[in-house]
DNA sequence: CACTATCCCCCACATCTCCCCACAATGTAC
DNA sequence: GTACATTGTGGGGAGATGTGGGGGATAGTG
């Protein structure tokens, strides 16, 4: 499975509508038909997974029991502000208006690739976390996560 | 078997209808008819079943031991504010009122698509169980279930 | 046998979604 | 450079959806 890559910046039409990076449709498999699924992200922004991708998120829900406190707790908080989307014939997602107030997305909208999903940002969001991450710390993260021994905690 | 996902208001009439999320309608499968049980929730809210997800959860309750104390009562607690209802010709449903009492819902109602059942809240029993998650600890679930082990203990 | 309450059908209407068309901007081939 | 295809952007309109109310059938009560 290819990574999603690269940066995109689109407008976004009163109706909602932004559409979809031209090079980011080219990594997405046939098999998910233009089917999205998209959902709070854990960052301000949005998490959009192609529908092959997504398919298997839900298999690991699947898997937690929805009777236990822990299990209800977490289906329900995961699945509430997740939608599922349809590419329209011109190519666009029109993005659910809880989502654009969520992520304060509004006239215009940036796609991240981000391996197996797509993040889509505001543009201010965005440049509020970058400017917190300084070029130093970054250097240290990537090493962190790249060099030798990874190690999963943060 | 696709989740329910999403989140969606209703108004109730007074005569205690509600529509259906036309949204939800799309991944109920065709077996259920339209058919479909209702009862009360482990939370303040009600759990609202397909017919054919329904049939799997009575599958469940009969393997439990109908002679021990411990299951009599809970077979007996679970099914005996239960009842089927059928959508009208205008996709709405009926809340039966002694699960408007249990739930304290009277002039708005909030579909909760939670993987295979879906759950219908009061607002305000929804805002009070929101108040209780912290966002670190939604944090933690997040990356449970997009991460990789989930425990499936309490 | 009335009377009442409830249920469920139909109708009406406002709103929203999505489909289609149009066209501008950009990129590509020759 | 010119022609053509692809991509990005906008708007109009048909159909789906959400909401309310009227009225007839049915059942339960006195």
């Amino acid at each position: 499975m290819p990574s999603f890559k690269g940066q995109y910046e689109h407008s976004v039409d009163n109706k909602g509508r932004v559409a979809f990076p031209a090079k980011l449709r080219k990594t997405v498999s046939p098999a998910a038909q233009d089917r999205f699924t998209i959902l709070r992200g854990l960052e301000p922004c949005l998490y959009l997974y192609p529908q092959d991708r997504w398919e298997l998120v839900e298999e690991k829900l699947s898997k937690i029991n929805n009777f236990s406190r822990k299990g209800r707790t977490v289906i329900r908080n995961f699945l509430r502000f997740a939608e599922d989307l349809v590419l329209d014939k011109q190519n666009r997602l029109s993005l659910p208006s809880h989502l654009m107030d969520f992520s304060e997305i509004s006239s215009t909208a940036i796609f991240i690739g981000s391996g197996e999903r797509i993040e889509i940002w505001s543009p201010e969001k965005l440049d509020q976390i970058d400017n917190e991450l300084s070029f130093e710390s970054y250097q240290e993260l990537f090493e962190q996560v790249m060099g030798g021994d990874i190690d999963d905690e943060d």
